[in-house]
DNA sequence: GATGAATGAGCTTTCATTCAT
DNA sequence: GATGAATGAAAGCTCATTCAT
């Protein structure tokens, strides 16, 4: 009888929260400005978040998610290693692209140590995939014979270089550079 | 402001927010908590340093300066291109991986826009060593013909990732792997 | 601006806000606990009640009301005083702690200074029988020549402080007891 | 070097709060407003007490003690216990009416559970003398062989009955009406 | 210079009250 | 009428900065 809760506030809160970590940095993130930004009352954000802790860690969670379901393709593991490589790097490509202020949300929560943490073992769960896919690809003898987390490493530390580079100088890879810089990396890991 | 006196304080100061920025990220530097931990009073540090921006302004100015002369080696540009990439590349791994909490400040400060941005075009600078020397790889026809950006990103993205892994899980590559690493990237590049 | 319809929803009200004072005190009421508690909406007790302190104060005059009927027993003057003083205490007695919470209610609300003040002279109206009784007892010289808010006070006092007592750990009077109690009091107060 | 820490501001924000309690109160209790009246800055109360509720702890702590000083006189069992009595009594009695506003807060925290509950056995420790010595005067055969609650509350309830009087109406006894009224209570438990 | 107690602007959070359903 | 989501004024609390010693 009274209105429904409107849960599509909680997409405005976190699309405000998003950009003012955008303009201001993790530590200009004021629930106030929060507020005004969204063009919800402040305490309309306490009826969905429990503070502003919550508010930040389920704004993680919320992109976390998100990026897994990005990423989790579903791996036929009998189809080409390198094949399923590409799919799943250049699906987290697109993810981190296509919402780079959510991918600087991400990166910053993670450094920021400040907060309750939520950051565990399965947070890694997002990259699973490609994890395994890269074991499978040593085991097969196709990739060189590296501890996994090198060749982790490898494979996703320049896109998250270059979202860096994104968020500050607008610089970003073409479709055909993308697609090279892919190569580049795999070609530099294959046996 | 820094009286240019008590350098031992200056570095207790710094010292202890970069622990405070490792325990407890970016946003959550306190300058009570800083006093506390560096064993200077909270007046003290404003004798050295005008406000708070000050000192991590100040902070980030002193690491970049001590990356720069890691990474500054005297080159001799008739040496071979991939030779100093590789001087470059594995001075700056090890000024990382030396100090870890200092290159995880260099990048929450980077990321955060929080503070007036002193992080201008000649921060680049650090690395313009290595982009210079990419770009004479690629000139000679050694490195393949790719933006200067996308090789910088192939070979320093990696660094930065495993820097944040060793933050994290304290994973970090042996002497073997990190030779192992660079000449995966070099590889990749090189025409 | 008690819509006269249903009584059940404002005893459940009453009850509710009298149950929040006596667990978290008369500082801790909160409309939506008193809700919460009386499982009536938020918005239905402001149908019933223009504001907060209007709950509160409407509850401060049902009890009053309740407990001047408890006392208001019909006196016939031609009585002995002693017996009528026996009546009015015991009728006061019984008042109290048949309905303690609402005892405390009371006591809290009176303490409190925080209200509109509608705790006026007639607010001793429901006392104003035993003391009225007490001054005839006086003027027969049947009682002591003090002061009527002494000989009120000594008579009362007891009352309130083993009602605190029974809030608080449990301890009441026997029957007997109260009794004797009775006695004690009134025969330290005859000539 | 810096100033001392200067443990007078406690008093004056106890001070200030007793009368805020006294004016509005138990629920008017606002930090700024202590703030204000007490001319100390907010940050400054922060500094001594953890939070509002610990600053209402300890003022209540502090009360209590200073109750308890006040009441503790040393006795000598030897003496006649109506002396004992009469002098716990008296002093107890000079207590309350000499910090009026220390005794309504005192009442009002007992009544609000709403704190953390800091009130415990030992609380009736301010009353244990007088318990004890009428529990003396029973086992000496000089009171009624009563329950010691009863007896209690027969000589303590007059005293906050009048306190509760003197806070609402300025009535208060005189010092004759006083001696009256504690051998009106005294008598009406003597054997 | 050095110290840390004191300050108060400004942020977080609560809760009485309103209002769309 | 009844409901409870939404609101925002006002209260609680923090922390960068100042200032007395």
């Amino acid at each position: 009888m009274a209105r429904e809760k409107d849960y599509s506030k909680i997409d405005k809160i976190f699309e405000a929260t998003l950009r003012l970590v955008y303009e201001k940095g993790f530590a200009g993130i004021k629930l106030t400005e929060v507020a005004r930004l969204s063009g919800i009352a402040i305490g309309t954000i306490y009826l969905y978040f429990k503070d502003k802790d919550d508010l930040i860690n389920q704004l993680y969670q919320y992109i976390k998610r998100k990026k897994k379901q990005d990423v989790n393709i579903d791996l036929d593991l009998n189809r080409h290693s390198e094949e399923l490589i590409k799919e799943l790097w250049m699906a987290y490509y697109e993810s981190v692209f296509n919402d780079l202020k959510a991918a600087d949300f991400f990166y910053q929560y993670q450094q920021s140590n400040a907060l309750v943490k939520l950051i565990n073992e399965n947070d890694a769960f997002v990259f699973a995939n490609l994890r395994r896919v890269l074991s499978k690809g040593v085991m097969e003898g196709r990739l060189k014979n590296m501890d996994e987390d090198i060749l982790y490493t490898i494979m996703i530390g320049p896109i998250h270089e270059m979202a860096k580079q994104a968020l500050k100088n607008n610089f970003k890879a073409t479709s055909e550079e993308k697609e090279e810089m892919f190569n580049c990396l795999l070609s530099s890991i294959k046996n």
